[in-house]
DNA sequence: CACTCTCCCTGAAAGC
DNA sequence: TGCTTTCAGGGAGAGT
C-alpha cells in the first residue's frame, strides 16, 4: 500500500528512465479505476514528451511538454511497472504507455482503488484537483506551528488525523503508526489536547520516518514493486505496524506487548506503554 | 460543520 | 487438502 516514501520512490524511479521521452501510444485495458479514464486522454498525451516527474502526497504527476499533468494515484494496490517493447500485458495491467526508443510503462493495480486522470497544469483545474491536499510533510512549512493550527478544535483521534490527507498529505496507516510510536503519542489521543512539545516531538518522528523510508528505498508490504521491477525486500524494519502480540522493541525486559485496536475501520498497532 | 460508516475491489491468509 | 470467510485499506460520499 504506497504511501509517500513509495510514491517518491516510484516517481525517481520514472522521472530516471522518462524525462523528455516521446509518447507514442496509450493504452487503456478497461473503462476505468475508481473513476474513469478520461475520454480524452489519449489525444492529450499523444506525440507529447515528459517534462518532469513530480510528487503530490499520493498523487504522481507526469508533467508533459503540452502542458498537460498526467496525474496517477496508485491506491491500495497499485504499482507502476517499467519495461520494454516485448512486454506482454499481464492480468490487472489497465494503463500502458509506450514511449521513444521501446520504453513502456505499466499500471497494475488488481484492487482497482487506483486513479489515472490528466489536467492542465496551468489553469484553475490543477489547484481544484489538488485543493483539499493538505502539506507536504518533508517541506519546510511543515512545523509544529502549522500542525498545531491544522488540529485546533479537532477533537478526533491523532491517528485519524494523521491519516487526513487535509490535515498533512502523503501519510498512511503504516506510517502514522510508526511516527506516533516514535514521538511516544497515544493513537488515541485527541488532536487539540497535543501540547506543542509533543507535537514538535510529533513533527520531528514523521519527518524522520517518512525519509528513512525513502532512503530504505520505498518500503514493501506485501504488493509494492520498485519501478524497475524489482521487489523491495529491503525494507524498513516496522516497530509497531503488523507486529500485535510481539514485544516492544523499546522495552525488552518487561512483557510488554503491541496492542493492535480499530479506529474507524482502521487498524491501529502501538505500544501502551510507550506510548501516552 | 464535525465526525463515522460504508463501499469499491482482489488476493492472501485464516478458519473450518 | 480444499473450500469458505475474513481482512487489508485510500478516498468519496452517505449517514448521524
Amino acid at each position: 500500500m504506497p504511501e509517500l516514501p513509495e510514491v517518491e520512490i516510484t516517481c525517481r524511479g520514472l522521472a530516471k528512465v522518462l524525462i523528455r521521452k516521446k509518447i507514442t501510444n496509450v493504452t487503456t485495458r478497461r473503462s476505468g479505476l475508481r473513476i474513469p479514464f478520461p475520454a480524452d486522454l489519449s489525444k492529450n498525451m499523444h506525440g507529447t514528451r515528459v517534462r518532469s516527474v513530480t510528487r503530490r502526497g499520493k498523487y504522481i504527476c507526469i508533467n508533459l511538454s503540452n502542458g498537460y499533468v498526467l496525474v496517477i494515484h496508485l491506491g491500495m494496490s497499485g504499482r507502476i511497472i517499467i519495461a520494454d517493447r516485448h512486454y506482454e500485458p499481464k492480468l490487472h495491467d489497465h494503463f500502458i504507455i509506450s514511449f521513444s526508443r521501446y520504453q513502456k510503462i505499466i499500471l497494475n493495480d488488481p484492487r482497482r482503488f487506483g486513479l489515472v486522470t490528466i489536467l492542465k497544469s496551468d489553469e484553475l483545474e490543477y489547484r481544484e484537483f489538488f485543493r483539499n491536499i493538505g502539506l507536504e510533510p518533508l517541506s519546510d512549512k511543515f512545523t509544529p506551528d502549522l500542525l498545531r493550527s491544522k488540529l485546533k478544535n479537532k477533537k478526533i483521534a491523532i491517528k485519524l488525523a494523521l491519516l487526513d490527507q487535509k490535515v498533512v498529505s502523503g501519510i498512511g496507516n503504516i506510517y502514522a503508526c510508526e511516527a506516533l510510536f516514535r514521538a511516544g503519542i497515544s493513537p488515541k489521543r485527541e488532536s487539540s489536547a497535543i501540547s506543542y512539545k509533543l507535537l514538535s516531538k510529533l513533527v520531528n518522528s514523521i519527518k524522520l520516518v517518512l525519509t528513512e523510508a525513502i532512503e530504505a528505498g520505498g518500503s514493501t508490504i506485501r504488493d509494492f514493486v520498485h519501478p524497475d521491477g524489482k521487489l523491495g525486500y529491503f525494507a524498513m524494519k516496522w516497530q509497531v505496524y503488523g507486529r500485535e502480540g510481539e514485544p516492544c522493541l523499546c522495552n525488552h525486559q518487561k512483557n510488554i506487548v503491541i496492542k493492535k485496536i480499530v479506529q474507524s475501520g482502521r487498524s491501529t498497532f502501538f505500544c501502551p506503554i510507550c506510548q501516552r
